[in-house]
RNA sequence: GGAGAGAUGGCAGAGCGGUUGAAUGCACUGGUCUUGAAAACCAGCAAGCCUUAAUAGGGCUUCCAGGGUUCGAAUCCCUGUCUCUCCGCCA
């Protein structure tokens, strides 16, 4: 949620920065709502504080035992004048509200400008190895006879998958070590529920937009698109000591996403499914220090591409790129031999004070209040790296080599190609 | 699923329909004392919104949520949500 006070002070910075971002609300009719909704409310509190006082009068005469007949019929009559009242306001109020919930976070002064992802701006690139044409993992993971869709369909449908043997197990070591590392870099480990509310998705932004993306399981909850919806909203309506600042938290959970409006994108192999593995990591900030945080994020994440030794780069998202709730992104996409090209396999976000402010999570510093900024990144949707170690540790002819980090994790280096 | 109890400020916990935004304790903030700290003592201390130059003052709202009764509701009535206890069922 933006400030409205930022918003009117600011208001042609919000013009551009939200327009960039798609947004077509009505910005100056919002702040005229809001100046309207402001008068409407003075004069109703007026109305108000008399009715209170009549209504403590009523209370002192009767208690003498006097009479209270003609006051109690000037209170009615306020009552009526304030009830027409209160319905305007009430209208306005919920307008507002709406409004501002489908307004999304305005960018950082850094975000570069753009549509689309060809203005997204490269700033790191670290290489391994870079093969190029490779086979891609539905391929190898056909040799391997350990990758299923047609299985998968059969059980669920598209954009599902069945992995067996030694590939679910390579998957599992992946999980085990990926939150190992977040362990060993101060985050940590929750286990949390997968279905939530539609509140916790209010308050991280996934609704009331995007509730097309959702699985929704009846009974008004939902699958978790990620587990960013329920470690963010962990905090939710709480109040945070300032001291305990920063608050680093972690959790493996499967991701559901319906993937509404993808149609046709990505529809061979495992890189985009309904439902995949990820490790998320999750940062309550104070707000002055939430850049280094999104610095420490992103490092952390890469850590882990490192160590499995698979090529990627940063790159930073332009505003049109930028998810809804998002100032800044920072993906790190990893090298796909099959592509040639690099695709996304985590993405860190500051969010600054937007999802502090829908889940009304508040810092107290003795006696100052503020909104904590609040952090996330992948590190890392564990699907999109078992497709990566498929296609860039396969050995035409041989099989699948296992990154030597993972060595303690499994019982066997290699996954050997059938015949 | 059946029976019962409950939901109050950062936490714990009082609260006859009318100066109750709410006792008390803890925590917190400031002060006295102390070489310093602790302890003790004194004082302050809920949030949101409107108004305002104001983190000064004034006003409104808020005691789980939504309705209702009343001139007036934390307090009475209805509905919902959640929590706890007992029974049943169960990984």
């Amino acid at each position: 949620m933006i400030d409205l006070n930022d918003l009117k002070e600011n208001i042609a910075l919000y013009k551009k920065g939200l327009s960039a971002k798609g947004c077509e609300v009505n910005l100056d009719d919002l702040i005229n709502k809001n100046s309207k909704k402001n008068t409407i409310q003075t004069e109703l509190d007026e109305l108000k504080s008399q009715k209170n006082n009549l209504s403590k009068e009523i209370g002192n005469l009767a208690s003498k035992g006097e009479d209270t007949k003609q006051l109690k019929n000037d209170s009615e009559n306020l009552n009526k004048t304030i009830s027409q009242l209160q319905k305007d306001f009430d209208l306005l109020k919920t307008d507002i509200y709406t409004t501002m919930l489908q307004i999304p976070n305005l960018p950082d002064a850094d975000v570069p400008f753009g549509n689309d992802e060809s203005n997204n701006d490269e700033i790191n690139k670290k290489i391994f190895t870079q093969h190029k044409d490779g086979l891609d993992h539905v391929e190898i993971g056909e040799r391997l006879g350990l990758l299923d869709f047609d299985l998968a369909n059969k059980l669920s449908g598209a954009r599902f998958v069945v992995l067996k043997g030694k590939l679910a197990q390579l998957q599992r070591a992946l999980i085990q070590f990926m939150l190992d590392e977040a362990k060993d870099n101060g985050y940590e480990e929750m286990y949390v529920p997968f279905i939530v509310n539609a509140d916790s998705l209010v308050g991280t932004g996934q609704l009331p937009k995007f509730e097309d993306d959702q699985f929704k399981v009846g009974d008004g909850k939902y699958l978790i698109p990620t587990a960013e919806v329920p470690l963010t909203n962990l905090l939710r309506d709480e109040v945070i000591d300032s001291s305990d600042l920063p608050i680093n938290l972690t959790a493996h959970t499967p991701c559901f996403r319906a993937e509404a409006g993808s149609y046709g994108k990505d529809t061979r192999g495992m890189i985009r499914q309904h439902q995949f593995e990820k490790i998320e990591v999750v940062k309550f900030s104070d707000p002055k220090k939430s850049n280094e945080c999104l610095d420490e994020l992103v490092l952390h994440a890469s850590k882990i591409l490192d160590k499995l030794e698979l090529s990627y780069r940063h790159v930073v998202l332009c505003t049109g790129d930028l998810g809804f709730s998002a100032a800044k992104t920072v993906d790190i996409e990893v090298w796909l031999p099959s592509q040639n090209c690099f695709r996304e396999i985590s993405s860190c976000s500051n969010f600054r004070d937007f999802q502090a402010r829908r889940i009304n999570a508040r810092v107290k510093d003795g006696k100052d209040k503020f909104f904590p900024h609040t952090l996330n990144g992948s590190a890392l949707a564990v699907g999109r790296t078992l497709l990566a170690i498929i296609e860039n540790f396969y050995e035409n002819g041989l099989g699948v080599r296992i990154p030597k980090v993972l060595a303690n994790y499994l019982d066997f280096d290699l996954i050997e190609e059938q015949k």
